[in-house]
DNA sequence: ACGGATTGCCGTATCGGCCAAATGGCCGA
């Protein structure tokens, strides 16, 4: 079991014993535990058997009692006691923005509310509004709330999901009937959230192949299974769809379930032109029926004219053309990343040290990286004000020059606030070596005037890059109403850098945006935006939404060698 | 529930904005 998923039912005892209303104490010090596994050093299990888990802050007797638990039986009885105390509808409601707990359990015990639908019901029939401490405006928000919970209800982040997919991978993998095995669908193209999960396996022998699938810890129960084909729900509520096909088949097959539908029709339409017909099967002569291929997805390009297009790229905007024409870009990977550009310590919200955080980035091949706590105005994480910033960055030029072995820049992530004004003094800012800013308050404000104080510190002069730009959170909230592209073409025009934030709740810019980036010039600097040592380590996903947008190593600004990084801050600050 | 000093008990994120009610709870970062 991941630490995701142990923490995952923390996260959920903690929510149903604040709509409990009870001790809010107790409440924190699950939610403390639930955070403490998602940032530990190790897989839970690991230490666990090792007995660590112990020495970890907020985790006490009972909670590893609980963990052992879970990792064991793969749930615990707390937690299937709570469950069972609420009704499961509740749960959904805490995922509407602006709904707490406090909420939660007042239109349940005052309404009877206990579902999304019947949330939306007595908002639309007005019974919100007639609650103490609610009234109209309260009763619309939750409306306009509930529809855009609704536009995102059903996906799941691809930090949560892929990793379930290749597990299922690495399993079936090994079953002798199994030839051959991919992902394919939106987990293949790596979108930033998935609807459900394919997989696909070339074998002689379905039912074996099936039974294996079926049989999986992880396969919490079987909708439906025919003779090549087999859904269930995974342990999380996630579907997972296994299709098996011939040898002969596989290619053609991956292809067309990896999609996008409309990169398959205009693959599908290329080939009609040149007199051949490309379905799930394979590759066909349209006059003789003959089959020219389907082993391999090579197979079903080069019949069109074409060279293998990464799935990254399939959605029929422009890659086939570009692939026609040889100009396929040459999508950045993981390896290309030579340094972190974000990231935190305890000196705010990150859970470890300055020295552990550095020793984990070496550790991980970094030639350098920045150090970007939050600033002041971010009271919840103990923001930094000038001072602290200023012995923050002593203790940074003395760990460089004690190591010798990797890079530190003195960063910062600043608030902007909602004028547009940062939140630290430009003289401390100006002393930096990397400045990043951020919002991370005031979402709701007017477009025009989120544009405006976006554009003011784009305009700021002591800005190297602008912060998950957008500031969406996948299944969550939306980003704020704002005039992003012309946001981008300013950071260009004055030479910032924009972030790609791969924290797999952000994913921000996303990947549309990292292409316009990508076409006016503007480097992109991939982030995990680590606050925790292993998750400097998770650079994939920022990768995989880079390669959506089409980026190439020399789009992304922690691609490049730390000299070619120095020598591009030392001509924006001359600039 | 956890951690730590008081070893059986006590204290434990912060703070501003919003909205409904006219000061206060709730939410989110």
């Amino acid at each position: 079991m991941e630490n995701n998923e142990v923490a995952a039912i923390f996260h959920e005892m903690a929510a149903i014993l604040e709509i409990k209303g009870e001790n809010p104490f107790r409440v924190r010090a699950f939610k403390r535990v639930a955070q403490a596994i998602e940032t530990l050093p190790e897989r839970a299990s690991t230490m666990a058997a090792a007995g660590t888990l112990a020495r970890v802050p907020g985790i006490g007797k009972g909670s590893q009692d609980r963990i052992t638990e879970i990792l064991t039986s793969g749930d615990c009885a707390d937690h299937v006691e709570l469950r069972a105390s609420i009704p499961a509808g509740l749960l959904e409601l805490a995922r509407v923005e602006g709904l707490g707990p406090r909420t939660i359990a007042l239109v349940y015990n005052e309404l009877g509310v206990t579902s999304l639908d019947e949330l939306e019901a007595a908002a639309r029939g007005g019974q919100i509004a007639t609650l103490p401490r609610m009234g109209e405006k309260s009763q619309a928000k939750l409306l306009t709330a509930v529809e855009a919970y609704r536009r995102q209800a059903g996906r799941v982040r691809i930090g949560d999901a892929l990793p379930q997919g290749l597990a299922l991978l690495e399993a079936l993998g090994q079953h002798a009937a199994v030839q051959r095995i991919d992902l394919a669908g939106s987990s293949r193209r790596r979108r930033d959230t998935i609807g459900d999960l394919d997989l696909l396996v070339a074998s002689d022998d379905a039912a074996a192949v099936m039974d294996c699938f079926v049989s999986r810890p992880a396969v919490a129960d079987v909708m439906l299974r025919g003779e090549t084909r087999c859904s269930v729900h995974l342990r999380g509520g996630l579907q997972a769809d296994l299709r098996v096909v011939p040898a002969a088949s596989f290619g053609a097959a991956l292809h067309y379930f990896t999609g996008s539908k409309m990169h398959n029709i205009a693959i599908r339409d290329r080939a009609k032109r040149k007199g051949l017909r490309i379905n799930e099967y394979g590759v066909f002569d349209e006059a003789s029926g003959q089959q020219l291929g389907g082993a391999t997805e090579e197979q079903i390009f080069a019949a069109v004219g074409l060279p293998f297009i990464p799935p990254e790229l399939r959605e029929n905007q422009g890659e086939i053309e570009a692939a026609a024409a040889g100009e396929l870009p040459r999508l950045v990977s993981e390896q290309d990343l030579r340094g972190e550009l974000h990231l935190h310590t305890d000196a705010t919200d990150g859970k470890a040290t300055l020295r552990e955080m550095v020793a984990a980035a070496v550790a991980l091949g970094h030639e350098y990286i920045a150090v970007t706590d939050h600033s002041r105005a971010l009271t919840v994480t103990q923001g930094l004000d000038e001072r602290r910033l200023r012995e923050q960055v002593a203790m940074i030029r003395a760990l460089e020059d004690e190591l010798g072995s990797i890079r530190i820049l003195a960063g910062i992530e600043v608030d902007i606030h909602a004028d547009g004004t940062l939140d630290l003094d430009h003289d401390a800012l100006r002393e930096l070596d990397w400045v990043i800013a951020s919002v991370h308050s005031h979402f709701n404000l007017p477009a025009q005037e989120q544009t405006r104080r976006l554009l003011a510190a784009v305009e700021s002069g002591v800005v190297d890059c602008l912060g998950h730009p957008s500031g969406r959170i996948l299944g969550h909230r939306e980003g704020y109403p704002v005039d992003l592209d012309r946001v981008i073409r300013r950071a260009g025009e004055l030479g910032l850098a924009l972030e790609l934030n791969g924290y797999p709740d952000r994913l921000d810019l996303d990947a549309q945006h990292c292409r316009q980036a990508r076409d006016q010039g503007i480097p992109v600097a991939i982030n995990t935006d680590a606050h925790a040592t292993r998750q400097l380590a998770q650079r994939q996903y920022g990768v995989y939404t880079a390669r959506r947008g089409w980026l190439e190593p020399r789009d992304v600004l922690n691609a490049r060698p730390l000299a070619e990084l120095q020598a591009w801050l030392a001509q924006r600050r001359h600039s």
